[in-house]
DNA sequence: ACCTATGTTGATAC
DNA sequence: GGTATCAACATAGG
């Protein structure tokens, strides 16, 4: 589920409802999500401490908080955030606070590939794919001889791009997944960054990646929504990939 | 039972 | 430096 749309609604969720809430307790045991620190390092950095400020670039999140240094939360592959919740009793809050009110907030992660970790280094993210200006994404993806796919989904190109989001854009834009970034025109460029901002509005609107057009159609037998062709299926940027063969031709 | 697939990312090798 | 591959995790499905 997490791509930037997930990630959005995550952080919204935060803001709406942890947000002003003083941290009593601070479950951190889980040293594989939140490596390198030491069970209690994190306990000790924000108990005492209140969010204030639940911000998001691409897929990555950072809770600011008053009276410590901000947490840097990601959901992975399978993470969401859940707030005033009964705990899993599958064992899957892998990081989890509690507040003084009673009340808690988790990831829940059953895949275990989400991270936390005090002040995360964001150094390298990319501008926000839904908020990267014209200028900047033509420099950004229309380069290098990589697939188009891949460069779109490379986080320090633009953030915020997982597979699917990469499948929908492309499929909206009609442009090829394998072509190569290097080769776009500036026109094509500004055709993907719209299709693009759309898609992902679309998605963080209506609930997630999975109601975009094409996505329902990305399995056997599936086909093109708009033209009817049987979609195509192979592995781009080492990521399986969906494209109409007929929509998108490779140029 | 065994094999493959899965929304992410990061380390490594060329 | 850019690019490709594999591994990390845990589950679901054929």
């Amino acid at each position: 589920m997490p791509e930037l749309p997930e990630v959005e609604y995550a952080r919204s969720l935060i803001q709406k409802k942890a947000l002003g809430r003083r941290i009593a307790d601070v479950d951190d045991a889980d040293t594989w999500v939140c490596r390198p620190h030491a069970p209690g390092e994190i306990a000790a950095a924000l108990t005492g401490a209140t969010l204030v400020e639940a911000h998001r670039q691409g897929k990555a999140m950072w809770l600011e908080a008053d009276g410590g240094p901000p947490l840097g939360v990601h959901l992975g592959m399978a993470g969401r955030i859940v707030v005033d919740e009964v705990r899993s009793t599958r064992g899957w809050d892998r990081f989890s606070l509690r507040f003084e009110d009673g009340g808690s907030m988790a990831l829940r992660d059953k895949r275990r590939l989400g991270r936390v970790v005090l002040d995360p280094d964001l150094s390298r993210l990319g501008p926000d794919a839904a908020k990267v200006t014209r200028q900047e994404f033509r420099e950004r993806v229309g380069r290098g001889r990589v697939a188009l796919k891949a460069r779109i989904m490379d986080q320090s190109a633009i953030a915020g791009v997982g597979n699917l989001l990469a499948d929908e854009a492309l499929w909206r834009a009609r442009l090829s997944p394998m072509r190569e970034a290097g080769s776009m025109t500036e026109a094509e460029l500004d055709d993907l960054r719209r299709a693009l901002r759309t898609a992902t509005r679309r998605a963080t609107v209506r609930g997630g990646v999975h109601t975009g057009a094409l996505i329902p159609h990305r399995q056997t037998g599936g086909r093109c929504p708009r033209c009817g062709a049987a979609l195509e299926r192979d592995t781009v940027g080492g990521r399986t990939t969906w494209w109409c063969p007929v929509d998108q031709a490779q140029v």
